[in-house]
DNA sequence: TTAGGGTTAG
C-alpha cells in the first residue's frame, strides 16, 4: 500500500466525528471485496476482466432467463473460450443464489463446443438442493439421466440435499430408483443412504432400512460406523455399544474409528472416566488410539477449560508412540496458549512441527497469533502475520484477523482498525462475515463511534447479510443518542421487515 | 463411503 494511501486512511479515520455521507462511501470501498478470480496467475488480468463481467451480469439477482439473455448478448461474454474450471468457479460464486447460477450454466452450454464437466453437473444440482428447489432438482436430474451423467456423487448430493431439507423419504426414494440411473444397488451405496440419514439424525429409519436390505446386501465396516456415529449423534451410546457387539457378531473387528466415535460422544456428556477406559480397552485390543482419538479429547477438555488435563493427555499420546498430526498440533498450541505456556507453543510451533514434517496451516497460525495478542504481546502477532503472508504455506482468514482487531480496540487505536480492515478486503479478499460484522459494530458503538458502526450495518444488509436482533438493539440505541434521526428510522425499519437472526447459543 | 472446531467474552 502507497504512503499516500495510508495518510489518507489515517486521515479518514482520525475524523471521528464523520458525516454519513462521507464514512459510507469510504466503508464500503473498505470492506467490499473486489470481485475477482480467487486464484491469480500471469494472465489474471484478463480473466479477472471476463470475470468482472459475468459477475457483474449475473450477479444481482434477477431471473436466469434474464441472465441468460444478458451474457448471450455481450460481447465480451461471447469471445471468451470458456473452461471448465471457470464455469466451475462461477457457479461456486454463485452458489447461494440458483436463479444465477442456473442462468450461468444455460449460457456456458449455449457456448459453441462447451460440454458440462461431470463436477458442474453435480455442483447444479447441489446448489438447487441448497435452495430447496426440488423440482427444478429432480427436472435437472432427470436432464443428467437422459445424458447419462448420474454418477454416485450425483446421488450423494440429491440425498443429502433431501434429507438436510427434512425430506428424508425421498432420499429414500432415490435410492430405490438407483437402477434408473445406471447405478447399482451395493453395498457401498447402501452406506450412502443409511449415512445421510443417520447425519440428519434419523437412525431409527436407517435402522429399518438395514434390517430390510439385508437379505440382499452385505454391511461392512463402514455401515457399522455409520451407525455408531448415528447412534452417538442421538446421544444413544448404549445402542452404540450394542451396536460394537453386533459388529463383532458378523465378523468385524472394531476399529479406531468406532471407538473414537463413541469416545467423542462420552466427552460429550463429560464421562471422562469412561473415556479413559475406553481409551485403555483400545490398546488392549489391538486397536490403539491415533492423532484423531487424542485431539477429540483435547478439545473436549479445553472446552471445559482443563487445559493442564488436557496437556497430560497429550503427554500420553507422545509416550504411546502415536503420530502427531497437524490438527493434534494445532490444538495442543491451543491449550498450551491457554494454559500460559508461551515458550512450550513456540517450541511447539517452531522445533517440533518442522522436525517432525507436520505441515502447518492457516489454523496453525491463527492459535499463535491469537496467543500472542492475548498475551499483549502484538508485535510478534504482526510478524506472524507477515511470515504466515510471505510463506505462501496458507493464507490469512477473517479468524487470523479477530484477535488483531480487538487488541485495536482494546488500545483505542482505530486507525490501526481500518488499516486492518482494508488489508483484509484488498489484500487478502477476505469478505466480512456475520460474525465479524456483528464484532465490529459492537465496538464501534462502544467507542462511541456509532457513525461507523452504523456505515457497517448498512454494508451488511446491502450484502444479505442478516444482523442480529441485539445488534440492531444496541446500534439503534446509539444513533438514538446522537440524534441520528436518518439512521434510527432506517434501523427501525428493518427490526420490522427483515427476519433478525436470534443469538447463537 | 465411516472419526478430530476455535473464538472476538466480562
Amino acid at each position: 500500500m502507497s504512503r499516500l494511501v495510508q495518510n489518507r486512511i489515517a486521515n479518514t479515520w482520525l475524523r471521528l466525528k464523520p458525516s454519513i455521507a462521507l464514512s459510507s462511501v469510504f466503508i464500503k470501498n473498505l470492506t467490499t471485496v473486489p470481485e475477482q478470480l480467487p486464484e491469480t496467475n500471469d494472465e489474471s488480468s484478463q480473466s479477472e476482466k471476463i470475470w468482472n463481467v459475468i459477475v457483474g451480469k449475473a450477479g444481482d439477482r434477477v431471473s436466469e432467463d434474464e441472465v441468460f439473455h444478458r451474457l448471450s448478448n455481450d460481447e465480451l461474454c461471447n469471445k471468451v473460450t470458456l473452461s471448465d474450471s471457470l464455469v466451475h468457479k462461477l457457479l461456486h460464486r454463485f452458489r447461494d443464489d440458483w436463479k444465477s447460477a442456473i442462468g450461468v450454466l444455460k449460457w456456458a452450454e449455449s457456448c459453441k463446443g462447451h460440454k458440462h464437466s461431470s463436477e458442474c453437473y453435480d455442483l447444479a444440482v447441489d446448489i438447487l438442493g441448497k435452495a430447496k428447489k426440488w423440482d427444478r432438482m429432480t427436472e435437472f436430474v432427470e436432464r443428467m439421466r437422459g445424458d447419462k451423467v448420474v454418477t454416485l456423487n450425483t446421488i450423494a448430493k440429491i440425498m443429502r440435499r433431501f434429507a438436510g431439507g427434512g425430506e428424508w423419504e425421498e432420499a429414500v426414494k432415490v435410492f430405490d430408483r438407483l437402477g434408473e440411473f445406471g447405478l447399482v444397488k451395493d453395498t457401498e451405496s447402501m452406506n450412502l443412504l443409511l449415512d445421510t440419514l443417520c447425519k440428519e439424525k434419523r437412525v431409527e429409519q436407517a435402522r429399518a432400512i438395514l434390517l430390510e436390505l439385508k437379505g440382499h446386501i452385505t454391511p461392512d465396516v463402514y455401515t457399522f460406523n455409520i451407525f455408531i456415529h448415528g447412534w452417538c449423534k442421538a446421544n444413544r451410546v448404549e445402542e452404540a455399544l450394542w451396536t460394537i457387539q453386533e459388529m463383532k457378531g458378523h465378523g468385524f473387528r472394531p476399529c479406531v474409528i468406532s471407538y473414537t466415535t463413541i469416545i467423542r460422544c462420552y466427552c460429550q456428556q463429560s464421562e471422562f472416566i469412561k473415556v479413559y477406559e475406553m481409551l485403555s480397552e483400545m490398546e488392549a485390543n489391538g486397536s490403539p488410539p491415533n492423532s484423531v482419538t487424542y485431539t477429540t479429547i483435547m478439545s473436549s477438555l479445553n472446552a471445559q477449560k482443563e487445559f493442564e488435563e488436557s496437556l497430560r493427555v497429550a503427554a500420553r499420546m507422545k509416550r504411546s508412540g502415536c503420530v502427531p498430526d497437524t490438527l493434534f498440533n494445532n490444538c495442543l498450541i491451543h491449550t498450551l496458549a491457554r494454559a500460559g505456556k508461551l515458550e512450550e507453543a513456540e517450541r511447539v510451533f517452531r522445533v517440533e512441527m518442522p522436525e517432525l514434517g507436520v505441515l502447518v496451516n492457516t489454523s496453525t497460525y491463527n492459535s499463535m497469533i491469537a496467543m500472542y495478542c492475548h498475551h499483549d504481546e502484538e508485535e510478534k502477532a504482526v510478524e506472524l502475520l507477515k511470515e504466515m503472508e510471505s510463506s505462501k504455506v496458507c493464507n490469512p482468514d477473517v479468524h487470523t484477523y479477530h484477535p488483531l482487531l480487538r487488541s485495536c480496540f482494546k488500545r483505542g487505536d482505530v486507525v490501526e482498525v481500518g488499516r486492518l480492515l482494508k488489508e483484509m478486503v484488498t489484500k487478502h479478499h477476505l469478505s466480512l462475515d456475520e460474525s465479524t460484522y456483528t464484532f465490529l459494530i459492537q465496538r464501534f458503538c462502544r467507542a462511541n463511534i456509532c457513525e461507523w458502526a452504523y456505515c457497517l450495518f448498512e454494508e451488511m444488509i446491502s450484502q444479505d447479510i442478516t444482523p442480529r436482533h441485539k445488534t440492531c438493539l444496541l446500534l439503534l440505541e446509539e444513533v438514538k443518542k446522537k440524534n441520528m434521526h436518518e439512521a434510527t428510522e432506517r434501523i427501525e425499519h428493518i427490526m420490522k421487515t427483515v427476519k433478525l437472526t436470534a443469538p447463537v447459543k
